[in-house]
DNA sequence: AATATAAGCAACCGCCTCTTG
DNA sequence: ACAAGAGGCGGTTGCTTATAT
């Protein structure tokens, strides 16, 4: 039943890739395009094993990612997008030609997500961090609504429209996400 | 100059969904 | 319809580099 095991993983390199793997990658991939991982480790003759050149090559040696530092845009864009799609990494990269799921990832938890945490934002659900509030904030609206603390971050960050509005009307009751198990198939 | 700590990032792990036989 | 592997994804780890003391 099924299929044919995926490879043998007995002997098969870890860690850190070479330049001479790399180059093999790459040259197979160029001959053959990218299309079935499970055989072309063995027909580039790479010790590897067909997820780990998968990651190589979409992470790293694809030639249309772009490297370097991010963009105030593609800042923007990417805290925009996580405040609709949430941590749906892969999502956000089809809105972000040339940058990774991997890349995106690691940039958010470097540094967006620190920058949200020291102005006072939860990073999960883009609003005001309820334990840095005070509880008069919290139990008068009127002190404190999603409009304005939106109006001051969007100005802070120099972004128009941070969050979504439709889930940035600053809900009192928090609803955590369901637990993928509870979810019926 | 040496050491400690923090930041950045590539790569791995494990789970989930899709595909195939 | 079902079982099992392939592919994809998000979370996490651990190594490298930068900065502070």
């Amino acid at each position: 039943m099924g299929r044919t095991p995926c490879c043998d993983k007995n002997g098969l390199k870890k860690g850190p890739w070479t330049t001479e793997e790399d180059q093999k990658l790459i040259d197979y991939i160029q001959k053959n395009g990218s299309g079935n991982w499970r055989i072309l480790p063995k027909n580039a003759g790479l010790q590897r094993c067909g997820k780990s050149c998968r990651l190589r090559w979409t992470n790293y040696l694809r030639p249309d990612i772009k490297r370097g530092k991010f963009s105030l845009e593609e800042e923007e864009t990417i805290i925009h997008l996580h405040s609709i799609l949430g941590n749906k990494w892969s999502a956000i990269a089809v809105r972000l030609p040339g940058r990774t799921d991997n890349e995106i990832k690691n940039y958010w938890n470097t540094h967006i997500r620190k920058k949200l945490l020291r102005m006072g934002i939860d990073p999960i659900t883009h609003r005001p961090r309820l334990d840095l509030l005070d509880l008069n904030s919290i139990f008068n609206p009127s002190l404190y609504n999603s409009t304005q603390w939106n109006n001051n971050l969007s100005r802070l960050l120099g972004v128009q429209s941070l969050v979504n509005p439709e889930i940035s009307q600053f809900p009192l009751i928090f609803s955590p996400p369901k637990p993928k198990f509870l979810i019926a198939k």
